[in-house]
DNA sequence: CAGCATCCATGTAGATACTG
DNA sequence: CAGTATCTACATGGATGCTG
């Protein structure tokens, strides 16, 4: 039974530098990314949808993010090729595989923010307060 | 008196841009949090060693990852007040409800960096070859 | 509607040197 | 050993205007 587990050493893991799996988790981890493909995962959406459900992001983002999200397979582009343009976003396999995660994180923030705010409250009196 | 607020839709949501959650799921979605967390999960850990197993941080991002996962009552920091100095970083009983996604997130990225570098190559190649 | 190009402000993060 | 302080390079990201 080892204490440290596989998660910690050698090579593959997120803890070496040179791993790839450090790239794959800042996409993943990034701001964006944390929202688009929860979002995604429960119907294909429009880039305008994107938008408008998600609130506070640019054009730019969100298309730079697809776009990364794509070219690591994560979401598929589908270009209806009409006038005017229509354009869908969905998960791949891979990509659903990712959002059953990401949805649990989101759920995370959403459910233990007042905690964390309650902490910083305290944190910040301790911090003005110590001698 | 609510301990836990509306979790569905609306406000107090990531969705929203002027909910908390959005800075607790930045926080918790950060390049080294997502890295540190999880490790302390197995036993409390020294500066020294987090540097050491965390490749390719510097002292100053540790010391501020560390500095606000504390603050927001994620980490607690347990300094000896020894010569030569002795301080120790454990998670709180929060910290580790955060750790248990967390670890699932980097083990994604463990086991599916392979299939995002192939995505990658695939999606480069079509993206030079298109015409 | 979807998206690209450009400019620009800010934040993030590394290197280095110094301190209790 | 465990930080802090400062300076700087670079990436992130927002605003705006233009295109198919």
């Amino acid at each position: 039974m080892k204490t440290t587990p596989e998660l910690s050493a050698g090579q593959g893991d997120v803890y070496s530098a040179n791993c790839p799996s450090r790239a794959a988790l800042a996409l993943i981890g990034s701001k964006w990314a944390l929202l688009i493909v929860p979002l995604l995962a429960e119907q294909p959406v429009r880039n305008n949808e994107l938008m408008r459900r998600i609130e506070g992001i640019s054009q730019k983002m969100l298309t730079q993010t697809l776009r990364e999200l794509e070219r690591n397979g994560l979401v598929e582009r589908h270009d209806h090729r009409t006038v005017p343009p229509h354009v869908e976003y969905r998960l791949t396999p891979l990509g659903h595989s990712l959002s059953s995660t990401l949805v649990v994180l989101d759920r995370w923030a959403e459910q233990h923010y007042p905690a964390l705010l309650a902490a910083q409250h305290d944190f910040d009196q301790a911090e003005s307060g110590d001698s």
